[in-house]
RNA sequence: GCGGGUGUAGCUCAAUGGUAGAGCAACAGCCUUCCAAGCUGAUGACGAGGGUUCGAUUCCCUUCACCCGCUCCA
């Protein structure tokens, strides 16, 4: 399936429309239009019901080891700019930054030192991020062209100590980046501006500025104590949060894919340290087997663990739910929901203040005067457990999903193509939208079969009967033909057709939009088992 | 961010240095008894800004957006 075509139907139905569209559109925005907005409100109250409202907190769920607690929060996208500074965000957004292709490791562009070097006949600027910087680069120069130490008189050194931004991005080939082994792995610098910024208050300025929240995961850990001090919930449990985050993506691309607005479905699980391996194993299948269960069966939905290698120090496991999106290459898959294991990490960040990432065990971020790069609140966001007495930090488990990517892959599985005759027994190409029937915009569409003998009538008091309980759908126009057709495209699920045998023994043909097949059943029994079919209970 | 392509009605396409046609869809009416029928009617577009020109949808520049490839994805 092309990407063109879902695109073309989401605009022409009504799902998705480009934001600002009248003023030629803001690239990364997208709007939900009325049925998207259907759509994405199923997906949302899905997850809502299925993960907090309707959790089962007295049983042990299949592979959890203990029955745990679910409650929810939602918190603000403006939140306190020190939230961001211990969380790690604020670092990366205020510099420029270069990566290293071959170590995978990220550099402030201004604090990455380096001196240039001659030997052999070949100039390099060899780097390094080390306290001692003089001897460290050049043992690295001596190994870069393996020269022995006591021949370190050939390294015929070329002006004097200075950062990466003073060098010219034409000579990035010929720098030897920290840890690296070959030259030229640095990328360009390129701005993390990942973060919106915003201004609290009339006055601009530094002292106002404020940021759009780029994760509404800092949300729950910042709330953290006010959840266990206003509820009587206990560790286990899980803190649940739907709303929308920004990020400033540099490349959005991808319809909804990358979006810098988007919204996104987290629950930070907090247990406690010594099973916490076990329950990222629980939600790590509880989350694959939820997207399966929206619809989302096929092989083209995967669960990949990260590679060791991947992985941030601190967290013990990371796995993404990931789907191939026909926009990405022919086995490559895009990423719907990470299931991390975060340690402690998140609420010590908060405690203490900004913990060093690469840091193990982890210690707090000291600044070139020795004190924290950035001071934590202080409080004690610890738990003690009131039947162990055990006093302890909680750590994480967060399975953080996209709301938008999650619509996207449901469109993109639901996008089918078959062939139907038509009444002159030609084959025509039928566009259907196969949503399961709980997310599905629109759960039923009825229709009289034509618009006269009292058919209306009947049809009409049906859709009311519907409608009280889901989003129904009303048409009477042009032949039946091509109203089922038109519902298709929706993805209705179910098309209830009032006719003239209606009138004699108060029964409607139900036609499935999957099957094409028609059951005939009672006009009162109707509404129950539309609910029966949609709730599959 | 770089390179290439595209931009005319809701969709698919056409024509043109003298302000644009069609098919389908959508709408109204007639007609229609189960999978995009037919007839009639009304509605609807040159992505935005600037330049050249008597005159620009057409030529030029800028910009915005989308698509493809590269880069990147905290």
């Amino acid at each position: 399936m092309e990407m063109e075509k879902l695109v073309s139907l989401c605009r022409r139905r009504g799902i998705l429309f480009q934001s600002s569209e009248i003023y030629g559109g803001l690239n990364g925005f997208w709007d939900y239009g009325p049925l998207g907005v259907e759509l994405k409100r199923n997906v949302k109250e899905a997850w809502w019901r299925d993960m907090v409202s309707a959790h089962d907190d007295l049983a042990t769920l299949p592979g959890a080891p203990s029955p745990y607690e679910m409650t929810g929060l939602d918190c603000t996208i403006i939140m306190h700019p020190q939230v961001w500074k211990c969380s790690g965000h604020f670092d990366l957004f205020v510099d420029k930054m270069v990566d290293c292709r071959e170590t995978k490791k990220r550099y402030r562009y201004d604090q990455v030192r380096g001196r240039w070097v001659e030997a052999k006949g070949e100039k390099v600027f060899v780097t390094t991020v080390a306290e001692d910087e003089g001897p460290e680069i050049e043992r690295r120069a001596l190994k870069h062209f393996k020269i022995r130490s006591k021949d370190a008189d050939q390294l015929a050194w070329d002006g004097a100590l200075t950062t990466l931004d003073k060098i010219d991005l034409a000579d990035f080939g010929k720098a030897l980046a920290p840890e690296a082994s070959e030259l030229g792995t640095f990328t360009d610098p390129r701005d993390f501006n990942l973060m919106f910024p915003t201004t609290i208050g009339a006055l601009a300025g530094e002292e106002g500025r404020a940021f759009l929240r780029p994760e509404t995961a800092q949300g729950i850990f910042v709330n953290f104590k006010n959840v266990m001090d206003s509820t009587r919930v206990r560790v286990p449990v899980g803190i649940a949060q739907i709303g929308k985050s920004f990020r400033n993506e540099i490349t959005p691309r991808n319809f909804t894919f990358r979006s810098r607005e988007f919204e996104q479905m987290e629950i930070e699980f907090f247990c406690h340290p010594s099973q916490s391996a076990a329950w990222y194993k629980y939600w790590r299948d509880r989350r694959m087997k939820w997207w399966q269960e929206m619809g989302l069966a096929g092989d083209r939905l995967i669960l990949r663990d990260h590679h060791q290698d991947e992985l941030s120090h601190y967290s013990t496991g990371t796995a993404d739910i990931e789907y191939a999106f026909p926009f990405l290459p022919e086995g490559e898959y895009g990423e719907l929901e990470g299931i991390a294991h975060r340690g402690d990490f998140d609420l010590r960040s908060h405690m203490e203040g900004k913990l060093d990432p690469n840091s193990c065990p982890l210690t707090l971020q000291l600044g070139e005067d020795g004190k924290p790069v950035h001071k934590g609140s202080g409080r004690d966001l610890t738990y003690r457990d009131d039947i162990t007495n055990e006093r302890f930090t909680p750590h994480v488990i967060e399975p953080s999903a996209g709301a938008d990517r999650g619509v996207l892959a449901l469109l993109c599985e639901a996008y089918t193509e078959d062939t139907a005759p038509d009444d002159k027994g030609e084959d025509q190409t039928r566009v259907v939208m196969k949503f399961h029937p709980r997310i599905a915009p629109i759960k039923a569409a009825v229709f009289p079969l034509v618009k006269k003998d009292g058919m209306p009538e009947v049809a009409q008091d049906l859709y009311r009967a519907i409608k009280k309980k889901f989003p129904a759908f009303y048409d009477e126009k042009g032949a039946v033909g091509r109203r089922y057709r038109r519902q298709d495209e929706a993805g209705t699920p179910y098309c209830i057709t009032v006719d003239g045998q209606t009138l004699k023994d108060n029964t409607v043909t139900m036609r499935d939009r999957d099957t094409l097949e028609q059951v005939r059943l009672k006009l009162d029994d109707v509404v129950a088992e539309i609910e029966r079919r949609v709730t599959g209970e």
